[in-house]
DNA sequence: CGAACTTTTGACAAGCATCAACACGTGTGG
DNA sequence: CCACACGTGTTGATGCTTGTCAAAAGTTCG
């Protein structure tokens, strides 16, 4: 729900100050980026691996995943992105893309002609290093997926994954902290956490059996905060909750 | 082995440079920047998790490997580091270290003041842009770790590993592409997969018995590329081989 | 009201883990 | 120089976690 006639922008550029403090003409410059709006149904494609990048998008609206598809027609899912973050800063500057977006849900895109988003990181040092920033947080996030998939069991990771849900919706206010809409299929929360459907709907039971979590269509109510964290071995510390910048400048 | 007296950080410039040009006076910020030398041996830590970062440590000589340790003390590795790779843009600029660094082998490192890196990223927009775009290569190797862990059985896992070496210690100069030296015993080749150091065992042996590699001590020498990158479902798009800025600049 | 998708259940199979033991090379101290 | 500990690679036996296949029940939506 757009707040009374919101610059499209604005959103996204909260999320990037929150790592780096912009200047007056800094938020003005980024306000003023040329973005075209784009809406797209669940399952629209906002990238696709190997296309040339011609235009950043900004996710406005709803939610999208990055994922991968290998040679045996296994797809992975590497990371969910939510409103407000801005979406392949990745293929912008690399030029080429190494991995598709989706739409989860229906939503809207800001798309912003790739040249504009290097020449402003360029010019304007400050969103350049907020991009900076957020792209490291993006790789503390890839990194504990690595872990969670590499060396937690099938319930740990799911557990897991539900925490740094909660964690991450609360960051945009919209949601109570324990009762959160999570737009995924039980199939898609299996290619995010490398395992089968099949798998993933019995230790949801599992988790719901132990009194942790319940479920009502896609809608996730924590029942037991700290008991989910110990099943998840979840620690916050990797999302890089605080204004980690200003401790430091 | 230092070339003839050669500055300490050349190399990592070298390498930040194929990503985005500096300016002579880029270059001589750079090298110019306060670094101290430390030699560590193997299995010295570069960084704790938790850790402040007080130094943003670059990798001069020897191998090095970032890993997180999970709840049931498993330990699993996320990425490895060659000479010349800047370890831990990510905890200077994010203030906390999310996981660890260990050499593999002995080594060096040039040990350079967080805040001298966060200023020299400010007021040189070059090497910012470099660092933003080497950030990015990171965070698309990060991905496709994920898909190769949670999504390829385990001989594809670890022939997609043995391709990927081949070609990152390709692009350091020093070794023959099929050919090269692999610091890793197989019990971290097990933490780097997802794997036990046993299966690991067993599924260098299959690859061995196919023709595909053959192995000496901790030498790899690769007998059959094209099946090896067929077993692996290896592409290199990931890595993002070429000089990536060129083409949009 | 029916088509398409998603969740759930059961039976069974397979991949990988676990545990234990042995072989081998290397370095170290007596 | 030998004895020994130690790390690493190798092998075998066994079992559990997770995958596979198939079908039924529930949900969404035109």
């Amino acid at each position: 729900m757009p707040d009374h006639k919101e610059p499209t922008l604005s959103r996204t550029m909260r999320k990037l100050e929150k790592r780096f403090p912009f200047s007056p003409e800094d938020r003005a410059a980024f306000l003023a980026l040329p973005a075209s709006m784009k809406k797209l149904e669940a399952g629209g494609y906002v990238v696709r691996e190997a296309d040339l990048a011609r235009h950043c998008c900004a996710l406005i609206t709803g939610f999208a995943y990055r994922h991968k598809i290998v040679g045996d027609g296994g797809r992975q899912i590497v990371s969910i992105q939510v409103p407000g973050d801005f979406i392949d800063l990745q293929n912008s500057f690399l030029g080429i893309a190494d991995h598709n977006v989706q739409m989860l849900t229906a939503g809207e895109v800001a798309m912003i002609p790739v040249r504009a988003v290097q020449d402003i990181a360029y010019s304007h040092p400050a969103i350049g290093r907020a991009m900076l920033l957020d792209t490291l947080v993006d790789g503390s996030i890839f990194r504990e997926w690595i872990a969670n998939i590499g060396r937690r069991d099938a319930r740990s990771r799911i557990a897991h994954l539900f925490c740094e849900f909660a964690v991450r919706l609360q960051g945009t206010g919209e949601h109570e902290p324990h009762n959160y809409r999570l737009p995924l299929s039980q199939d898609q929360l299996a290619d995010a956490t490398g395992l089968t459907g099949v798998h993933v709907n019995r230790m949801i039971q599992s988790l719901r059996r132990d009194g942790l979590i319940s479920t009502d269509k896609r809608t996730v109510t924590i029942e037991n905060w700290d008991g989910l964290v110990t099943a998840g071995d979840f620690s916050r510390a990797y999302l890089h909750p605080e204004n980690v910048s200003g401790q430091l400048n």
